[in-house]
DNA sequence: GAATAATATATCAGTTTGATATATTTGTCA
DNA sequence: TGACAAATATATCAAACTGATATATTATTC
């Protein structure tokens, strides 16, 4: 028990292990597939670069956890990687420790924060430009959201579900923050 | 015009600079005293640690963006940094560029994605954790915004309060979302 | 047939975190 | 009064991660 050191009381501060390990989990993949996912599916919660997706591929491929398969077609490399028992097990261990950190790092609310400095007049552009992307993000989801329910039976679909159903809740109060924002702004600058 | 070489074509990675700046727009203080605002003031939606405050401090002086006055009394080391007007020229360039990046990184909903390898039963414990943490900061921030409201005569203290009902507004959204998921659970639980 | 987009792996400098080291002062409680 | 814990304060470092870039091939569009 007790897999990657953790009794040494050192946090288990890297993720993309167990990011990558839960990909796996789902089905076999390259690494260039992987990075797609997390510009696609995951990208409501989680990010990831090709700087940390590689190198941590090799890493996980030298501790058992994953092996490689080279499926390269013509001249195009490609390395498919799978999950291995002993790379499940570390992810079960992970996803049963309890969470760790859960963070927003909004540059709108921290340039919102500052913004006396530029004035109401900036305040309000920065929620509005806001405003438009959550208004997009929505449409994302939405169209994720209809396209699951159709999966449902399915056990991963189901977990994904509920991350989809997480995002359209908080977009949608963002959307709700924004007009009321913007009415307090209104207010305060009529007076 | 054009400060810090956003010309060469290279995207404005560093935050910690503006953060600083930021803070230090509102009143002269040390580094510590900066570190204190990040884990309340700011913490809903930015952080950061010692290890990138005082270097940054330190660059920022070199850059004649802020100044230092050594404060120590008795034995106590201490060193109060205040903005120059160069350092807030500084600051204005950056507000008034549109937010390069609005970034959430929730590991419980990464756990809950990855669920289906431990089963919804692991699901809704994270999700009742994730609860009960959303319950304990919707109570602080609760709490901030009453105290703001008295001062909103302060143009600083308006933008802050922008960013605390910001805060509220999402942290109910989470809770709604939490009580919703526990039902489909149960739903799907049921059948 | 040429240009552009997509597939695919890999690396690197710069940024940030989380932890730790060090030292003094203030507050608490017995 | 004395002992212990908490708060104040600066500083550094390994490890993690991002954003950008390099390289090369195949597929698509015009």
């Amino acid at each position: 028990m007790d897999l990657e050191g953790a009794s040494k009381g050192m946090a288990n501060t890297k993720k993309m292990d167990y990011v990558l390990l839960g990909l796996l989990s789902h089905e076999s993949m390259t690494g260039y597939e992987m990075k797609k996912r997390l510009d696609t599916t995951l990208r409501f919660f989680w990010g990831g670069s090709y700087g940390s997706i590689y190198p941590t591929l090799n890493q996980l491929e030298k501790e058992g956890k994953v092996t490689k398969e080279d499926t390269s077609s013509n001249g195009r490399e490609k390395i498919s990687y799978s999950i291995t028992e002993y790379g499940r097990e570390s992810l079960r261990d992970w996803l049963r420790k309890p969470v760790e950190k859960d963070e927003l790092r909004y540059e709108t609310l921290l340039k919102l924060f500052f913004g006396n400095e530029t004035g109401m007049e900036g305040a309000k552009e920065h929620i509005e430009r806001f405003e438009e992307k959550c208004k997009g993000e929505l449409v994302v989801l939405n169209m994720f959201a209809e396209n699951l329910a159709q999966y449902l039976e399915d056990d991963t679909h189901k977990h994904y579900y509920l991350t989809v159903k997480f995002g359209i809740k908080t977009y949608e109060s963002y959307l709700e923050w924004c007009k009321e924002a913007k009415e307090q702004i209104k207010e305060w600058e009529g007076k």
